[in-house]
Parts: structure tokens; sequence; C-alpha cells
DNA sequence: CATGAATGAGTCTTCATTCAT
DNA sequence: CATGAATGAAGACTCATTCAT
């Protein structure tokens, strides 16, 4: 009882504590979702009681908000690093690429908890997922928006779209890994698709130049005509 | 408007009622996510006896599954059309496109839940969301695929990541409106956008030809040894 | 629509449907128990629509209380006529045997549902178990109290036990074929038993006179203290 | 009185509340049936929470099984050492009389639930009711088979059909205190009771030898010919 | 009479959260 | 700080009963 072990100093156990169950949420969010999850499940995996959680999260939800924002925040920083400054937009674009699918190599659960559980859920109301999206694609918007100003951009091309676009490029992409379509376990793979990702964006899927058609005609005939009469 | 739909005279009856709970199914998942609604919240939606609702669905379960198949059966039907076939990429690519936006103008709400809440979600184990979205993915990858043979696709890179990127990219671009960064009211703006995803898409981001770097170094530094001191 | 079909005459077909219906719920009954058995199982079993049971049965209890008068007055009346009378007990004791068994032999599930569904089961309120079981022990008992006075009981045996006791031979007998004990479709086998249990009840399970103890001692010791530790 | 009970001292917190609610559970069974409670019920009986039934038992109809084989488990040992060992038969059964109606003094709601309740009811899915009865039976089963091969038991008595009746028997003397025939609240007239039942068993319900009669006949005229118009 | 869609009260069960030890 | 028993609100699901056609 009351045994104090290891007093070897470093870090306060409570902070380690806390720590731990945050990865025992990750790994558990990450495998059976956040509605799936219970707070048992994450004491369990954490190795600590039940009601421990409690002491260091107010609630399920806090629990969440935290999995997110330590694993955000971070993310964040490292994409302003990559989208700000002088640079060329390709070097900045390749970077944040980087970014991203470095994030994924070192934690593939956390990456998979923030993107599946809270970036694009209705789940977890405490976390301003708004907010925090809007917040990474306002980085990468900055980006475009000083690309288009030295002409680098696309030509009609809304910055804010094209910060979008580069998302959902990179997110598709790491998912590609995460429901197992690509091996997660080959570096090499990720590399190669990371790479592809990059370049694609920058400089299309198609090969040569851009066969920008100058007569665009939606062709709607078929396809609309079909969509009106769903449910 | 044209919402009576189906006038024609018989036996709709049943077929009506349950369409009307599958609607409110829609709208509720729209607005609360599967976990957040209940099944009062849909029952008092379609303005139907709790009960109802267990009449023409098994369960919670079997709803949701069928809010998706409805909505996603009619949806590959057309993205198929949109893929395959003899044309050029560049035009199937940009029916792709045609396709994802006009089935959000015509139902916002419907795809909003089938992106938000199906696809990308783990709930609703009943809906084999795996399975629908390997389908989706697999139609484009054997458009890149005949691409790729034809000389068509960018060196070196995979078709079934570029299916993928093709994906993250429309479904990035519908986000936008989704989450009201662009105004869903806005038909021009629908229009515009979903052009340049498509130009963005085949020709790349940026003005050009591609500056397809030839000296790719990760730059990895900065990013790796911060991204190693994890959680 | 409307075809009056088969108008030969004899029976309304209303009594005819009734019968249905009652017969289908003895079966369901006797399979699935009352509580296990849904008013649709009863409608299907009797190739009848949902809601027709309603048309000739107030609720489900009413059901349940009209299968057991059915079954149970023509018993009764049957035990009656065993009981009643100037006969020798031994005479009557193996008569309502013969009813009990024979009643079995008829219809096994009737029976069934009886003694498992109704006589012994709180279920079914409507049906006045009590009084019913009242009815059928007051007849024997009355029987055994005749015998009584004439010096044909047991020294000692109150009549309203003799009739317990009658009635719990023969319903442990008929539960050997009940639950598979015995073999239910053995005709032989049934007239066995039958004449083992009324020539048992008669002389008694052993051979010979009785052993009547004379100095009946409890043997508490054992059985009770391990009683009282009971939860 | 008595109801402390091992008030040793040490952990039994946790096993004296499981003990509270399955007491309680006992109690609701046996007013309102095991399908007329409500898991409500036994909670508030109990007087602890909701919930917390579910602490102690997985489901109601783990409750119930808990129920019948605390109560079950006992009795089945008693009733070994009644029908057990090398005394004579005569002496085996007033014992196990002694047993049930012992038990049935020290808990009578007890008996009452797991006669009515549990063995003879379809009730409670998860009991296997049919392999408890079976091993009572089977106990007094043997302990007759060797009456026999002692040539103690009655010419042409099946043991398997005399262990019945020993059951039938004792149940429905004690259902005579159960159903309110007899008073339950006097020990006199249950030892009474009690005896009457093993010595009628013994030597049969009439005075004297058996009146083995030697010409059985049916009588079948009456009793079958109105039975077969069975409904 | 017949049909089966519609209704909604009644229960079980889960699980986040609290709290006594 | 730790523990895990205790609490009770919330919600899915069933099914007897009603009722419009």
């Amino acid at each position: 009882m009351g045994q104090t072990g290891k007093a070897v100093g470093g870090e306060p156990r409570e902070a380690e504590r806390r720590r731990t169950i945050l990865r025992a949420a990750i790994d558990v969010f990450a495998e059976k979702g956040y509605h799936g999850c219970r707070i048992a499940d994450v004491a369990q995996q954490a190795g600590v009681a039940y009601g421990l959680v409690y002491h260091y999260f107010k609630n399920k939800d806090e629990l969440l908000r935290s999995v997110f924002e330590v694993g955000w925040s971070g993310f964040v920083a490292r994409i302003r690093e990559a989208a700000d400054g002088e640079r060329p937009v390709a070097e900045k674009i390749r970077q944040v690429c980087e970014v991203a699918f470095e994030a994924y190599r070192v934690d593939p659960r956390g990456v998979r908890v923030i993107i599946f559980e809270i970036a694009r859920s209705p789940a977890g109301d405490g976390v301003n997922r708004r907010a925090s999206f809007d917040e990474v694609i306002g980085l990468c918007e900055a980006m475009f928006e000083r690309a288009r100003s030295l002409g680098e951009l696309r030509e009609g091309l809304e910055p804010k779209l094209a910060a979008l676009m580069l998302f959902g490029a990179v997110e598709y992409g790491l998912t590609g890994f995460v429901i197992g379509m690509f091996d997660a376990n080959d570096e090499e793979g990720l590399r190669r698709v990371k790479q592809q990702v990059a370049e694609s964006l920058l400089g299309g899927v198609l090969r040569g130049a851009a066969p920008e058609e100058k007569t665009w005609k939606p062709a709607r005939s078929a396809a609309k005509s079909r969509a009106d009469k769903r449910t």
C-alpha cells in the first residue's frame, strides 16, 4: 500500500498516467470507434482502474478532445512550418505531403482516429472540429493565395478549393493504407505513394500538359435526368 | 417539387411509407449523425408512429443500410457509366465529377449522410462500407488502368492511387459545401468548383507543365525529429 | 372477392374458424408456451390473417382462457363421471387415471398446454386456475371423503391430500411422456404406465402390506441443519 | 432471524449484495412469476439501483438461472443423501419427503419459485430444466432400481415411474400449501401432510393390502367416445 | 367478415458518471 | 491518488391491440 515505487525522479507519475490513458484511448478509438468504445475499454487497455480515467479526464468527450488536441496541434504546427515561408509552392506542397505521411508512419493509429473519428464525424461534440479543420485549410489556403499572387496557381483555381483538394488527395492516399488497400508496413510503398500524391497534385494526373478543354459542356443530359428520380 | 413522384396509381401505399421513413432517416442522420439519432426522431420526422419504423425496417442498422444502399447503388451506377467506355480519360474524369456534384445538387442531405455517416465511419456495422468503397474505387481504378495502357496516365502513378485521389478531391470539394465553406445554394458556384476540381486533377494545381523536380529530397530533418516524440 | 364458397350448409363457417384458431393456439402454446408465443404465431399457424384472431377472441388472455375452458370442461366432466357414484373407490381411481391418460392419448398437445401453461403458471390471469384446480380436486376429495366414511381410506389420510396425491401421481406420470422420458407414441406403454399409476396409488409402491412404521422420527438432524444455511 | 448469516468478517460485501438481489428475485418471481416480474421490481425489492442488478447478473435470464441453481443444487444434494446408501427404501422415501417438506418449511417462496416458475415452465430458456429434472428423477430412479433388485418394489412398477410418482405426490402435497389449501403456517399440519404422503406412497392410499384387481377392464366406453370429439 | 398496416406503452439493457472506501 | 461498486437516464426493440379499407 502506498508504495511510492520508482521514485527515481523526472516527470511526475501523474503525467505519465495521463499519457498512458490517452494512448489507450487512441488505440481503442482506432479499433472500435468513439461510439463503439466504452470507458471500461479504455481503462482496461490502459491497465488502470475504471474510475481512474475520470481522475484525468472530465468525461469521455474531453478524452476525445484531448486525443484530438494532442495529435492535432503537433500536426498543425508542422503543416504551418511546411506551408509558411517564402519557398516555392511546389516545394511547400511536397512538404505538406511529407508531414502528413510521416505522421501516419509514426503513428498510424493516431492518424486513423483523427481522420475517421474526429475530423469527419459528428461525434465528440466537445471537439471543435470545424475550427480545427478551418485552421489547416486556412494555412494552406494562405499558401495557395500567395502562390496565386505569384502567378503560380492554375488559372481560375480558388485557393480555398486548392487547399481542400490537397487535403482530400492526402487523406485518401492515407486512407488507402488505413483500410489496407496498400500495405501499411511497406515503408517504401508509403514513400512512393506520398511522392505520387504530391506530384500528381502539382502536375495533374495526366501525362504532359493539361488538355485544358476550352468548351466545357456538362453533358448533363443523362446524369441529371436520372439523378432526379432518386428518392 | 416533383416530390409526389410515381403518382401512377396502384399499390404504392406501402412503398411510399417506406420511402417516407427512409427520407426521414436520411434527414435525421444528416443532422445528428447515426449515433446521435434515435428511432424516435426518425419516426417523428416521418410523421409516423414509433413502431411503424420497425414494420419497414428490421432495426436501426438495417435502416442505415437501406439509406446507404438506396443512395449508393444509384451513385455507383452513374459512376460506372462515367468511367466505363472508350472515351478519353479526361472526359471520363470530368464526367465522374459531374456525377458527384450533380448528386450533391440534387440531394445534399443524402450525399452528406453517405459521405460522413456511412462511407467513412465505423458505425453501422451492417453496412459493408469497405466493399462499397472498393466498388467505386475499383471502377475508377479500371478507368485509370486503361488510361495507363494508353499512355495517358502520369508516369509512375498507380491507377489505384489515382482513383483514390480522384475521390479525395471530389469529396473534399463537396465537403467545402457541406460544411459551409462554400455557399451550397449557389448553383453557379457549385458548377465552378466542379470544373476546377476536374481540371486541377487533370492538369495539376499549378500553372503550366508540371515542374517535376528531379531531385526529391524528403527534407525529413525537421518533421521527423519532432514527430518521434509523439504522445 | 366475397366468394362465399362452400355454402354447403351445416355449421356456420364462423364456428369453424373459431375452432381453427383455438386449435392453432393450443399447438403454439404447447410448443412455445403462452408467453413465448405471439398472436402472429397463432394467426400463422391457423393460416388466417393477423387481425382475424381479434374477431374471435377479445384478446390473448381470452384466447388462453378459451383454450383452457374447452379442454378443461370436458376433462372435468369426465372426471366427475369417474369420481361420482356408488362404485368402490379403487374402481373410481382407476377410472380417473383412465380419463387422464386417455385425454393425453387423444390430444397430447392440449393436455400439455393445460398442465404446463395454465394449471401451473401465474400466466393467463383471466383464467381462474385456482377455481378450476379446486374443482377437480374437490371432486376427488369428495370421492375420498366417501371412501373414508366407508372405511376404505388409509387411516389418517386426509381426503384432500389423497386427491392431491392422485393428481400428482397422474400428472407426473403424464409428464414422463410429455418430456419424452417415455415414448409418447407407444400406446402400449401409455396403457402400462396408466395401470401402474393406478395400482401404485391404490396399494403403494412397495410390495405387500405397507410397513407402516409406528415410530416416525423425522431424522431431522442432518436435513434441517443444512437446510437452514440456504440463501 | 439468523438472516445476518456469515457475519464472519472479511470480503463479504459483494457476495452479500448478490445474495440480496437473488433473494429479491426469488420473492418477486414467487409473487408475479418470471414473466410478470420486471428487473425494476427486483431492484426495488432488493433496495438497490436498477443498474446494479446488471452488475451481478448478466441479464434477466441469468438471474433466473441463478435463483434456480442456488436453490436446486442444495435440494439435489439433500435428495441424493436421502436416496443413496444401503438403508431400506421405505426409510429413504420417508427421507426424501422429509427433505422436500423441510425445504418448503425453511423457504416456501424459494420452493414455490423452483416448482412453479422454473422446473415446470417453458420460461427461462437459459435454465436447463430438463437436465435438472432428470437429475433428481434419476437419483430416485436408482433408488427404486435397487429396491426392485431387492424385491422391495411393487411387481411391475418401473423404477422411473416410481420416481416420477414420488415427486408428483410430494409436489402436489406441497402445492396444497403453496396455493393455500392447507395452512402453510401450521408446522404441525406440514408434518402431518409429509407423513401421510410418505406412508401413502409406501403402502397405498387404501387401507390394508392392495386390492389388486385381476380383471382390469378399461371401461373405456364412455370416456373414449367423448374424448374423440375433441376441439 | 377479413386484412394487415399503424400505434405506442412496456421492458430490457447499456454505459457514462458519481462516490464511498 | 486508486478502486470499482452504485446509480439511473437513455434508447432500442417487442408485441398486444386498434382501425381504416
